[in-house]
DNA sequence: ACATTATGCAACCTTTTAGTTGCATGTTAA
DNA sequence: TTAACATGCAACTAAAAGGTTGCATAATGT
């Protein structure tokens, strides 16, 4: 809900995974989301916890099957809220800051 | 310098905090980015070894103060190398996504 | 009905993280 | 030269994170 929970959750390479999976194809089971992966079950399930609480994904249960959807809308407020500012902000290059340091050390 | 390092640079409050800091008045020393805030200068140093880890600021030595650089081009690889693909992906909206289950479900 | 399948819940362990305190080092100004 | 200042380094602590194992529950197919 929050961005510091989109960015806590985004912060480990196995939740990200987990998203680029379900951005390959959506809405799959938790068991599917587990083939191929070096980790048990229950770790998977936590990581998709974490991934739902942070509202990147969604889940539907269809049976006895649990279906995971993802949701790239707190990727997209991180993305326009937080990192927009840095890319076309008054920000000079490190190259230029070198310069005028140099200037500054000028006495 | 990987990917991974920047988004778990980037997974603390307080290290986001400093980020804004150096935004809104770039160059600042050590002692100038501990003011105001609510914690040690020691652990502050930590924040900004792992911020220059990430290679998200760099820093400067002048006498014995140390001076700290905002670098946005991690956050800028973040976003293109990560979230563009999120943006303007062929994911469909939840809502389509929830209609096309009911429609699964017509059996 | 019943075995199988898909998932949840809880306790536990280990490592990492975020923070602290205490002391050391190098630089500057009087 | 010496006191004050800016920062570094190291040891320690508490809490959070990431993972495991074991057992429980609900839905499915035969």
């Amino acid at each position: 809900m929050t961005i510091d929970a989109t960015f806590r959750a985004l912060a480990d390479v196995s939740r990200r995974q987990l998203l680029d999976n379900l951005f390959a194809r959506n809405g799959q089971t938790l068991g599917e989301l587990c083939e191929g992966i070096d980790m048990t079950r229950q770790a998977v399930t936590k990581h998709l916890a974490i991934l739902e609480e942070a509202n990147l994904i969604a889940t539907v249960w269809r049976g006895r099957e649990k279906l995971h959807y993802l949701n790239p809308v707190p990727i997209h407020e991180i993305s326009t809220r937080w990192i927009h500012k840095y890319e076309r902000g008054p920000l000079r290059t490190l190259d230029e800051l070198k310069k005028t340091l140099e200037e500054d050390g000028h006495d």
